[in-house]
RNA sequence: GCCGGUAUGAUGGAAUUGGCAGACGUGACGGACUCAAAAUCCGUUGGUAGCGAUACCGUGUGGGUUCGAGUCCCACUACCGGCACCA
């Protein structure tokens, strides 16, 4: 009989829902397993054959875990506020609500059709109103502890999208979304203030299991460097001017210093500069610069000298012509810098175009080339002169700089606080109202969820005000605290928002009096496995953590981090070799393939088609392969015989691959399991024969791979109710993964000439007697001498001889 | 520019971490079954030379360490990803 997957792949998916076999239960006695993987944003295109990629990973580590008798959490829901919804409904006049309804269906389906193991029972969508009113509560419980604040700032604003950006979305000057230029505009915006969590942000990372390369990007991301803050004096006033400085080793080396074009202090000495006019007119012309250009001018180096301003030394009380530039930016360090030319190329490249004095303070370099970054002695630099290497100069100075009160060791961080709003319709309400008499007041927490109000224009106000704005009802209210007139704010969360918290929801979501029970989180939490893709290793991660961390300062969760260890799928390319999109018409959609080849063939393939963190070009042919073995499994039954234990000649190889299997599992190596099953079905098939204990084992090992195949032959030969899902995991026996004798290879002088076949325990002195007994060794050797000779136990055997 | 990653047959990829390179899959070639095709099954398949046993070459390039290197070290090249005037 053929296997028909149309039939017999639907049949068993309602067998699992209706025995809740995948269902996660909160009172259990068994050991907890949390798998997580990142839940879709649902888009109108529906699902990708990368979906499938990023979930069937721990799809199998989840089915596994179960068979280990785990209780096992694999939750999945669905990220679904953001612009494309919106732009979609701008579009077609569909409410985002609806559109996000329809795709959630057919995300639904499709994810059901493939046999994900998911417990169904606990969906979240961050659009419903009992999951946002945990969002709103969140950043409520945040602006009371002064980690939400409005600053009036210069923004990434896209004319396009007519939206704030942040920084994280504006990347190279382009908007995320439109990929349009983004320019600056002055606004009021939200922020959290993510900084003042950076340094435990980077701490976390000491305790938790990620793929180094994804600690790497994060430490990057925050980018933590330590130098030291220099107060040098203003000529003429009070004033200090505050720098930081990763190089206090070479403050004799300064000859100017560089203060940003918005730096506050020039507005305050206008009277004293001379020449404001220049400073103002380089103000506007910076002001109209986007970042990309900036980015493409770094070598061509502007600015202007600032007349009547001077700085002073205060290491040798020497006094330092002061510029601003563009190349120092106000949104690091202090916005303003010491600059020394001859160990900086920045400083370098702006001394030489303004004629800036040069003094080397490290020798080892040319300064009349360029900057010298290195290690060196120290010179010019009175008790620093005799220095030779960094770390002990830049202790003697910072030693100094605190004996005389100018300065001081310091911390900078590149991650920059989190702007937390976009002039949007499809996002959460932001619950504050702005009262003319109380200024900024949080809506009450019992009035969560504040609901985003039905409208029917989704389009952003003309100076990119949100579509909220627009609607009277919403806007006007009365102040929570004085009950005075009030408006309401306008703009909403910004896409990152629901997704920072989701899997805490996942424990206890139908909860309508707390965001999760604090019982269920404990036993639950932390996340035991996380996988998603490495384009949310920095921006989503850090920002869920920031907020896990938050949450557990405030109390509500049991662990600083959420998240015990993180991997990363690779991405699924398109058949070109090029990454799959819809303008390269290289999608390919996962309906189609099931419905041609079906959900066991497809996981298998994503699975096998190579290692799991690389991307790999998609090949319908290579794919056969796994429909041909699917084929294989089901025909087993065809050459089934009786037998309660393994068979002689099949025994190692079933030990060998259940060792194989569960290992690499454990490992993320999916295709060298798939390859190791394969093997061993190659083996029965060879033999012509398997027995009912083997059949079992295997149907077993193959089932979190192709589940329905393998409940499908489980329910035929072995008439039983239990599913296979709810069967333990067979075990391996190490002394019976050995085989007696094997094959080693005999080199002389490195190069092979004989394969012997030797007791796998012999020792040294037997294998070489029988190599020297050897035709072939013998005839390779001839009348040389042996200089020496190696045997690497069950492997080979390498005989050196000379002339 | 800085920081990562990758490079292996026609092809996707394996290789127990220094020990038989090319597992497993695809494709190709040959064969069986068939009136025929598809499907299925069996065999061959890194290159060059040779009827052959065999010999030589072979993991991006060039050096090195070692009895032995895809794997370690040094210097490059190409592609992919992240960051980017971060003081």
């Amino acid at each position: 009989m053929k296997y028909d997957h149309k039939i017999i792949e639907p049949k068993w998916q309602k067998i699992w829902e209706e025995k809740g076999v995948f269902e996660a239960k909160d009172n259990s006695e068994k050991e907890k397993f949390y798998a997580l993987v990142e839940f879709p944003y649902p888009s109108g295109a529906g699902m990708h054959v990368g979906h499938i990629k990023a979930y069937s990973g721990l799809e199998v580590v989840s089915r596994k875990r179960r068979m280990e008798g785990y209780n096992v959490l694999f939750p999945i829901g669905f990220d679904a506020y953001g612009l494309p919804t919106e732009n979609y409904a701008i579009k077609t006049r569909i409410h985002p609500r609806q559109v996000t309804d329809t795709n959630i269906e057919k995300f639904t389906s499709q994810l059901k059709k493939v046999g994900f193991s998911f417990d169904w029972n606990r969906v979240v969508d961050t659009t419903e109103e009992d999951y946002y009113k945990w969002t709103q509560w969140i950043f409520l419980k945040m602006f009371e502890h002064g980690l939400a604040f409005r600053d009036k700032t210069l923004v990434n604003y896209c004319p396009s999208c007519k939206v704030v950006l942040s920084n994280e979305d504006s990347q190279g000057g382009k908007c995320d979304i439109c990929h349009s230029d983004i320019v600056q505009k002055s606004k009021d915006v939200w922020y959290l203030r993510i900084t003042e969590y950076a340094d435990k942000l980077l701490e976390g990372l000491k305790d938790v299991d990620y793929l180094p390369t994804v600690k790497l990007q994060q430490e990057n991301w925050i980018g933590k460097s330590t130098g030291a803050f220099v107060n040098f004096s203003v000529k003429d006033t009070d004033e200090t001017l505050r720098i930081y400085t990763t190089r206090p080793d070479t403050l004799f080396g300064v000859t100017f210093m560089v203060m940003a074009p918005e730096h506050p202090m020039l507005d305050k000495y206008k009277d004293m500069i001379a020449n404001f006019g220049d400073v103002e007119a380089y103000r506007t012309e910076c002001a109209k610069k986007t970042e990309f250009e900036r980015t493409q001018l770094v070598k061509d180096k502007t600015g202007v000298k600032l007349e009547g301003f001077v700085g002073i030394n205060p290491v040798n009380g020497k006094e330092i012509p002061i510029f601003i530039s563009d190349y120092v930016m106000m949104g690091y360090g202090t916005g303003a810098i010491m600059a020394v030319p001859a160990h900086d190329q920045r400083d370098y490249d702006f001394a030489k175009k303004f004629g800036i004095d040069i003094i080397e303070v490290i020798k080892g370099g040319d300064i009349s080339v360029e900057a010298y970054t290195g290690d060196g002695e120290m010179v010019n630099s009175e008790y620093l002169n005799g220095y030779t290497d960094k770390k002990s100069s830049i202790a003697r100075m910072l030693e100094e700089l605190e004996k005389q009160g100018i300065g001081e060791k310091g911390v900078q961080y590149k991650m920059k606080d989190w702007a937390f709003n976009r002039q949007r319709y499809w996002g959460e309400p932001i619950p504050i109202v702005h009262c003319e008499k109380c200024g900024m007041v949080a809506v009450p927490y019992e009035e969560l969820p504040l609901k985003l109000p039905k409208v029917e224009n989704f389009e952003p106000g003309q100076d990119g005000e949100s579509p909220l704005a627009k609607i009277e009802d919403f806007v006007n209210c009365t102040c929570p605290k004085c009950g005075g007139k009030a408006k309401r704010e306008t703009d909403t969360m910004p896409q990152w928002a629901g997704s920072s918290w989701y899997f805490l929801r996942y424990i206890d979501p139908h909860n309508d009096s707390e965001l999760a029970n604090m019982e269920k989180l404990r036993y639950w939490m932390p996340v035991d496995w996380y996988n998603g893709g490495m384009e949310h290793v920095t921006r989503h991660m850090i920002y869920s953590r920031f907020w896990h961390k938050f949450l557990y300062d405030i109390g509500v969760v049991p662990c600083e981090e959420p998240y015990a260890k993180r991997t990363a799928q690779g991405l699924i390319l398109g058949p070109d070799g090029v990454k799959m999109s819809k303008s390269r018409g290289n999608v390919v959609d996962p309906n189609e393939v099931v419905d041609q080849y079906g959900a066991d063939v497809l996981r298998t393939y994503v699975l096998f088609m190579g290692d799991y963190e690389q991307a790999a070009p998609w090949s319908e042919n290579s794919m056969k392969g796994c429909k041909r073995f699917i084929d294989r499994i089901w025909n087993l039954q065809d050459i089934l015989v009786d037998g309660e234990e393994f068979s002689d000649d099949l025994s190692s190889a079933f030990h060998k691959t259940i060792k194989k299997v569960s290992e690499d599992i454990e490992n993320m190596k999916f295709n060298t399991a798939i390859a190791a099953l394969m093997t061993l079905i190659n083996a029965i098939y060879a033999k012509g024969s398997i027995n009912k204990a083997e059949l079992k084992a295997f149907v077993l090992l193959a089932n979190p791979f192709a589940p329905h195949v393998t409940e499908e032959i489980n329910s035929a030969v072995f008439d039983t109710d239990t599913v296979l899902a709810q069967t333990q995991w067979p075990s391996f026996d190490e002394s019976k993964c050995k085989d007696e004798t094997i094959e080693i290879a005999v080199q002389v002088n490195g190069k092979i000439k004989a394969r012997l076949n030797v007791p796998a325990d012999a020792e040294q002195d037997a294998v070489l007697a029988m190599c020297h007994d050897d035709d072939k060794v013998k005839s390779a050797i001839g009348t040389m001498n042996i200089i020496k000779e190696f045997y690497v136990k069950g492997k080979l055997v390498n005989i050196v001889v000379k002339p």
